[in-house]
DNA sequence: CACCAGGCAAGTA
DNA sequence: TACTTGCATGGT
């Protein structure tokens, strides 16, 4: 905890996720796939500027003009055949209504999106912690390469297990879980890069027992 | 020019 | 299970 309380004295709230609605923020998640976000912002204006960012306007677009509109984000057959995957598995489970959705338990959902191709286990986290703000932790490639810059983890543990160790020692609490790995981000994406900048780094010298892990003194 | 960005699935051994 | 490759645009 006092590695989120630095993080977050440090860098503030960062508002995560930006979008209007549900439905949005999981366009998002899957067009965002190992994508920035600048890439995204452009494919899901175009999307509302057509009216069709809704389970309904995805589901009737064709796949070649969906493709046409999410270029931008790159990999865009891939991912209009993954956002027509969803929003049919949408339309399947839930008769289309995010609402329906959200009232599903979460264990069950998970296990669900995780059958849909093209959602892994980032994406449907995303979806559900982000999405439907349910208090589920989303791990990705900046939270991996920061727990094992900092020699918490291995910097090839699985999903599961980085999750984990966030999800046993903290308090199952949506905001936190949401405001956390958005913290976890911005730290990766301007400091903790391939060539990192621990010199000016805000968790130089902060302990992270209270995750449940031994004590550890950073060195730099 | 090379490298990276808020991953995932499919193929191979 | 563990590794490799394809997918593609746009910014630095």
């Amino acid at each position: 905890m006092e590695v989120y309380r630095k993080l977050s004295e440090t860098y503030g709230p960062r508002n995560w996720w930006p979008g209007e609605t549900s439905f949005e923020v999981m366009v998002g998640a899957i067009l965002t796939q190992n994508t920035s976000w600048k890439n995204v912002e452009k494919a899901i204006e175009r999307l509302k500027e057509k009216g069709v960012l809704n389970p309904k306007g995805i589901r009737e677009l064709r796949k070649s003009t969906l493709s046409s509109l999410i270029r931008s984000s790159g990999y865009f057959r891939i991912k209009s055949e993954r956002l027509k995957v969803f929003v049919d598995f949408l339309f399947d489970e839930y008769g289309g209504s995010i609402k329906r959705m959200k009232r599903e338990r979460v264990g069950v959902l998970r296990r669900k999106l995780l059958d849909v191709k093209g959602i892994g286990p980032e994406t449907a986290d995303s979806i559900l912690l982000y999405g439907l703000k349910k208090p589920v932790f989303v791990v990705d490639s900046y939270t991996k390469r920061i727990l094992s810059r900092h020699g918490i983890l291995s910097e090839k543990a699985s999903y599961e297990e980085v999750q984990n160790l966030f999800m046993d020692h903290l308090p199952h609490d949506e905001r936190l879980f949401n405001e956390y790995h958005a913290l976890l981000v911005h730290l990766g994406k301007t400091l903790c890069k391939k060539v990192p900048r621990c010199d000016r780094c805000p968790l130089k010298g902060v302990r992270w027992e209270a995750q449940g892990v031994r004590r550890k003194e950073l060195t730099y």
